[in-house]
RNA sequence: GGAGACGUGGCCGAGCGGUUAGGCAGAGGUCUGCAAAACCUUGUACGGCGGUUCAAAUCCGCCCGUCUCCUCCA
């Protein structure tokens, strides 16, 4: 099915057509974590979208994806927490050493592997990418970067870094492709204040860092100078976009606010050091608001995915209440909304089991049925329009609400199963199996109890049987009768 | 200060000129000794004020409010 992408470059949504059409082979990159901490739910929901839309590339575009995400494991706050006496310094990490690239290492290793955990929850796959590359282990591609930008012109060194000309660049190419900028306006505001490098301009960007006190540092050889220091900010993603996928490649996902500086700036270094505009299709979630408000941590609604599994809550729903509102509008994560959606979503699995019985758990594909076949136009039609993922459950339900279980044949049932299965590819978050059998541990008191209580019901004894009702609640389970037996469930 | 986005019923969330979005909650019903679950039915809306139009949640203007970017940021 033709899939069409809502391009920031041209602010449009437009017919998505791969470079490598002819081998069916789509290439992203995703900006990942900064792994200095645990990441939160407004970062989960930046790599829960790219997950989506590879599925989605997958399933139903029918395309191979390579997926790479990166891993920013050199920043300014990377070397501050790993650096020597750091307080953020945990002892699960192991142990400090003097060595500052190997603390470095040993820190972002940990909140990477911390980061993997926590998308694995959200079943985000790691098999799923094509790489996860360190930005450290890059190093010599990013010099090279360098190198080529400042022979073509646009970079110069002061003061121990290199920096990227952005007037330069001006005269030889638009700069402001994903964002409108104000260069009358630009160097207002609190801008200059931060300005502690010593650049020519302040549009200009860092493109390598020059080595402060303490600070871990590789040599770059630079216009027959040597520099110690590290990688700025934006230069990992160019030369790892290059390096791994090569460019131009697809589609670049990340949240609105890299959209600049960040994406500009990297299309500005890719397409000055390698002569080619690195992207295709640019892609950006917006953000996520908790309770509707801005997440903040003084607002005491800030939270980690961690965070909210120690409240109760099952990162399944959180997956799945990004499929309730469109990648690209403000999304109010709420509690109410988490619940609402858990209850949606089982309902789904319900209608899942009883299809199960209905087709004596036979699934064929959609295409068997006329009613499964429509439904998978409807929805996958959705999903290809920029992920309309709304508007796809609200087709399902529809569907569901038109066509009940109970009125479903084995042959339709079955067919329904095996289109759902499919979109359950991109969900993933519905169990295609039987009913199972509640497979409570219910303690031998309670179903005593509840055997009592079932003798004193079939005796029209409804005083006993309530009050043994109240004894069964008591104790955290709940009775649920049925034509000739009773279910015990928690509570 | 500059650039941009958004404001829909109790809550979440589609819609982008005329037609029931959908989910959750609520209400009524079927079933049940009563419940629970399940299923059926169902009400409530477009921030404010003007304007364009036969017709506006949808287009235009102003105002109010929220948010993003210009600075590390998903």
């Amino acid at each position: 099915m033709q899939i069409h992408l809502s391009n920031t470059l041209t602010r449009s949504v437009e017919p998505f057509k791969a470079i490598r059409e002819t081998e069916n082979l789509v290439t992203i990159y995703s900006c990942g974590p900064t792994v200095y901490n645990y990441a939160h739910i407004g970062n989960m929901r930046a790599f829960l979208f790219p997950d989506i839309l590879q599925r989605v590339l997958r399933v139903v575009g029918g395309y191979d994806v390579r997926w790479v995400m990166n891993i920013t494991d050199i920043d300014d706050k990377t070397i501050r927490d790993s650096a020597l006496g750091s307080a953020a310094w945990r002892t699960e990490i192991g142990e400090q050493t003097s060595d500052l690239k190997q603390n470095l290492r040993r820190f972002t290793q940990f909140y990477t592997e911390e980061f993997v955990s926590d998308i694995e929850a959200l079943l985000i796959h790691r098999k799923g990418f094509y790489q996860m590359p360190f930005a450290t282990d890059y190093i010599p591609q990013m010099q090279d970067l360098i190198r080529r930008i400042g022979a073509k012109g646009f970079a110069y060194e002061r003061g121990g870094s290199v920096y990227f000309n952005v007037g330069e660049w001006r005269n030889a190419d638009k700069y402001g492709k994903l964002f409108n900028i104000d260069f009358e306006n630009f160097q207002e505001g609190v801008r200059i204040d931060a300005d502690e490098y010593e650049r020519e301009s302040v549009s200009d960007f860092v493109l390598w860092k020059g080595q402060k006190e303490g600070e871990p540092a590789w040599d770059l050889e630079f216009e027959g100078k040597t520099i110690p220091g590290r990688p700025g900010w934006h230069i990992e993603c160019s030369a790892m976009e290059y390096e791994i996928l090569g460019v131009p490649f697809d589609i670049h996902t990340g949240g609105v606010d890299l959209c600049f500086p960040h994406h500009e700036d990297e299309i500005a270094q890719s397409k000055a050091g390698y002569g080619v505009e690195p992207v295709n299709y640019w892609c950006h979630n917006e953000f996520l608001e908790v309770e509707g408000e801005k997440m903040s941590k003084s607002k005491g609604n800030f939270f980690t995915l961690r965070d909210l599994i120690a409240k109760g809550v099952d990162p399944v729903d959180v997956r799945w209440l990004m499929f309730s509102t469109h990648y690209a509008s403000r999304m109010n994560f709420t509690f109410g909304g988490l619940e609402s959606g858990r209850k949606a979503r089982f309902r789904v699995q319900e209608y899942i089991y009883d299809l199960w019985e209905r087709s004596g758990g036979t699934i064929t594909p959609s295409g068997d049925h006329a009613s499964a076949q429509a439904l998978r136009n409807a929805i996958f039609g959705e999903l290809a329009n920029d992920l309309q993922t709304p508007k796809a459950l609200a087709e399902l339900f529809t569907f569901v609400n038109r066509h009940p279980a109970s009125g479903t044949d084995a042959a339709e049932a079955a067919s329904v199963l095996g289109f759902l299965k499919e979109l359950n590819e991109i969900v993933e978050v519905w169990q295609f199996t039987p009913r199972p059998a509640q497979t409570l541990d219910v303690p031998a008191e309670v179903q005593q109890l509840a055997e009592a209580r079932w003798q004193a019901k079939k005796s029209k004894n409804f005083a006993e049987s309530d009050r043994l009702r109240g004894e069964i609640a008591a104790r955290g389970f709940v009775v649920k009768d049925t034509k000739d037996g009773f279910a015990l469930e928690k509570a």
